[in-house]
DNA sequence: TACTTAAGTATCAAAATGGAAACTATTACT
DNA sequence: AGTAATAGTTTCCATTTTGATACTTAAGTA
């Protein structure tokens, strides 16, 4: 079982407090949360930054591999909006065949050092779930 | 402009490497990042499990104002679907008319300290994201 | 002339998702 | 009998999102 101390809990509510008293819950006033992290957070997304961690310079196709089952339009449209957005950088080599690279800006360096936390627990608590949807399904 | 020390590089690569070495790049095997995170980074779960962090009980018509625009519909959908992987508790009381409370469970609790990493980020970087994406689209 | 390769774009059909609105169950109240 | 409230479910339709496949561009090579 997970065991949360009072002291995280407090840690949590504060972070919460401070997030939640600096956007507007109301009203429809711009929310990063379902704007920034909506791209950002999104299952093919999450797997492209991942790999350009990994990997510091990936070719289009190279990718591809990489992000097996994503297919060229989806991955296209995913490096566009990624590159709008500043996480990547897009460099094109007029060589033929063209070459192109992709790789994080600092911006997206940045973003992949807070993502990691997220993709570590869930790499780690992947079992726990299964586990739980199996109880959940037999109950 | 984001700076980046190669101590944190030093770190970042160290993680992934961890992550990676134990996922299988190529085959199709189990991927937690694919399978957990799909749900559990999906634009309504997050916001679903943030404000159960800021309001330790909430209810489903409560729920459905905070997390605004999300349908009857989609989220009984995504409160059954957390509720089957662990993140979050159902208890129902057999009252009329009926109510029903959702609260996280330590389990989830221990996904949202890690979730709040991201969106901590994202609120604090969405103005930038924006910038960036008027920049691109000048460009 | 035809072929090759990288990095996409274009196109169209197919599937998944989404939202709106109506409907259900239950019991007490008027 | 009709109304009210909560927590959904159901239905149906529209929009979005995919996926597969073919096509494009450009220069060098066989």
């Amino acid at each position: 079982m997970e065991t949360i101390t009072d002291n995280q809990k407090l840690r949590v509510a504060k972070k919460l407090k401070k997030m939640f008293g600096h956007i507007d819950l109301k009203t429809e006033t711009y929310c990063p949360i379902r704007d920034v992290m909506a791209l950002a957070s999104d299952k093919w997304s999450i797997l492209i930054i991942l790999y350009l961690g990994y990997f510091p310079v990936l070719r289009f196709n190279k990718l591809k591999k990489y992000v097996y089952g994503i297919s060229n339009k989806v991955l296209s449209e995913r490096l566009k909006m990624l590159e709008a957005d500043g996480y990547l950088l897009r460099t094109m080599y007029a060589e033929v065949p063209i070459r192109v690279e992709y790789q994080l800006t600092n911006f997206g360096y940045s973003y992949l050092q807070k993502l990691l936390e997220l993709t570590e627990w869930a790499t780690s608590h992947g079992d726990t779930v299964i586990k739980n949807r199996k109880k959940f399904r037999s109950a």
